[in-house]
DNA sequence: CCTTTGACTGCTG
DNA sequence: GCAGCAGCCAAAG
């Protein structure tokens, strides 16, 4: 694989379905990665100039919180959009988040 | 080649 | 339950 780390987890992101969410450190983790969850979220920084584009809002800490949603211009639009997919936001945190959680280890099945 | 940088995570007090 | 600290590791300068 010439996919530089970016690039997959740029993959990973990409296959979360909709109304879903998942967390840094479980792509880093799906990626072998280990505890490499920072740069995951180091990735993201690159995902908003990414082709084609990646739902870098359905990524989330490991506690459901939009941690990054001030990288996104407004913040409010990462509330937005995942609202707009049927979640609900309860002061940037995720409602349900377990329930709503995607895990890449076993949707990809590694 | 060495230093800095993080949209993180888990442990500890 | 919250704040602080250290570990984690790839990419960019």
């Amino acid at each position: 694989m010439t996919a530089t780390f970016y690039e997959q987890v740029y993959d990973i992101v990409r296959m979360i379905p909709k109304g879903r969410v998942s967390s840094y450190g479980a792509i880093a983790k799906s990626l072998g990665a280990g505890g490499s969850a920072r740069m995951v979220g180091y990735a993201m920084n690159n995902a908003g100039i990414a082709m084609p584009r990646v739902p870098a809002h359905r990524v989330v800490n490991s506690k459901g919180l939009l941690t990054g949603k001030y990288h996104f211009s407004p913040p409010e639009l990462m509330v937005q959009l995942l609202e707009n997919e049927g979640l609900v936001i309860l002061d940037d945190q995720i409602k349900d988040f377990k329930t709503v959680f995607w895990d890449p280890m076993i949707e990809l099945n590694k």
